[in-house]
RNA sequence: UCAGAAGAUUGGACGGCCGCUUGCGCUCUAUAUUUAUAUGGGGUGUGAGAGGAAAGUCCGGGCUUCAUGGAAAGACGGUGCCGGGCAACCCCCGGGCGGCGCGAGUCGAUGGACAGUGCAACAGAAAGUAUACCGCCGAUGGCUGUUUCUCUCGAGAAAGCAGCACAGGUAAGGAUGAAAGGGUGCGGUAAGAGCGCACCGCGUCUUUGGUAACAAAGAUGGCACGGUAAACCCCGCCGGAAGCAAGACCAAAUAGGAACCGCAUAUGGGCAUUUUCCGGCUCGUGGUUCGGGUUGGUCGCUAGAGCAGCUCAGUAAUGAGCCGCGCAGAUGAAUGGUCGUCGCUUCUUCGGAAGUACAAAACCCGGCUUAUAGAUUUUCUGAUAUU
RNA sequence: UGGGGUAUAGCCAAGCGGUAAGGCACCGGGUUUUGAUCUCGGUAUCCCUGGUUCGAAUCCAGGUACCCCAG
């Protein structure tokens, strides 16, 4: 159990964030998507082989400030428990935040998002 | 006990696992060299890490830039009882006046309507220098008739009565309306009327109390002076504009342009907005076409009109003094994710179940406004019961 | 983050203190054998809550929703 934990910390930090809005408006124009109860993926594949990461929720999902962040910091811990050893490395994903994200429980939170990887084929192999 | 009024405080607790930002210490590593420091990246230990409204962005300041200092007027915008507080304020405290409430209290953009202009639909006689109309009266004058008297028997004169509604008097009444040019009562009159009187209201003057707003008392006038300024406006006071994505610095890259035309060439032009005056700075300027650039990082960035306690002054807002504290600084944006136990509230078939507010810093302060589950607490008012 | 704007019937909208115009759509009646056309009528919490005023869609204050601009 130990050891799990330690290879999730290392692969962490080969997770990088995407922060310019340019890339963001590429990777939905050009990406695939897929939408879930509790949220959508969208991907795109990039030169590196490495795995960037953007959170999107916008006002449309709910007015408060305070859901909202709560939303982001769930997704935030959802890719940080799935996507480094369920997720194919050289892509590009985008997590968006839906008004279920909120209420729904931890665990089918993480099923959602391996869900949408599995659907897109871009599930990778756990050892 | 019930029903209220005005405040004040608080805004769940503990633990396991996994994380984030940042200060400091230790340590590893890369680069630069003045071989011990600087900068960057990691590891580890330890400390700190959302609010009473952080919100709305409605006011007032600090700070920054607009090269730029002062004075006056105008425009535009804001503000408006009096006194005090504050760095300042559309803020706060106390008081006056008016409305509401049995009361504790509460609400009020609360200067000026003899500086001027405007507005009041419909209804109503009339909506503002009141009186045209209906109505009432017709005392007085006029006309007609009649009675009495005189008489030259034609008529005349005087007084009384009746009529007409001609001159005129009047504003009590006239269904309205938000509002009708003082109100109620008595007298008075031809009918009436502040025409007279009493009380109330209003204006003016004086005195007293109060720093003042204003209040009270007395005298006097005889009603003259209606409403609306969150209609224009007048008067007093205040205000340059834009905002930390302001702005400063570093690195990289690009450019320090070209052509044509017009104006001006220093007694001139420009320097944010309307004009003028004084002072200061700067030097070519305007248009069209072609060409080039529009990224990253650091600082600003948190010690400030700061917070807590005590004493003194003050009715209070607040001020002064003493003592203590060190308290978020992110930038696709941290301050958490998840699991469990316990509080609290409601329901309960007594096993439990459901709920646990509003709302998250973004340069920083002082206010206002709006949202807010519940819990604790102080003072006061009214009703009922008992003593 | 800062700056600015709009809200009137299902839709497009006029109105600037005094009865909420108009068009399209919808509903009902008439005309027609029936339908279209034509014709008559109906349909409004003026975004919400207070205030000023005799009276507010309009003036003032606070709130809500939506939209635009700078970067």
């Amino acid at each position: 159990m130990l050891l799990i934990m330690q290879a999730t910390k290392d692969q962490q930090a080969s997770l990088t964030q995407i922060k310019k809005r340019s890339d963001f408006l590429k990777i939905q124009s050009k990406g695939r998507k897929w939408v879930s109860h509790g949220l959508i993926v969208q991907t795109a594949p990039n030169e590196d082989d490495i795995k960037r990461i953007g959170y999107t929720v916008s006002k449309r999902v709910d007015k408060s400030a305070v859901k909202r962040n709560r939303i982001k910091r769930r997704l935030r811990a959802v890719a940080a428990d799935v996507l480094p050893t369920g997720a194919m490395n050289g892509q590009d994903y985008i997590l968006v935040g839906r008004p279920a994200s909120a209420t729904r429980s931890y665990e089918t939170l993480c099923e959602d998002l391996r869900w949408c990887l599995r659907k897109m084929g871009l599930e990778a192999k756990t050892p």
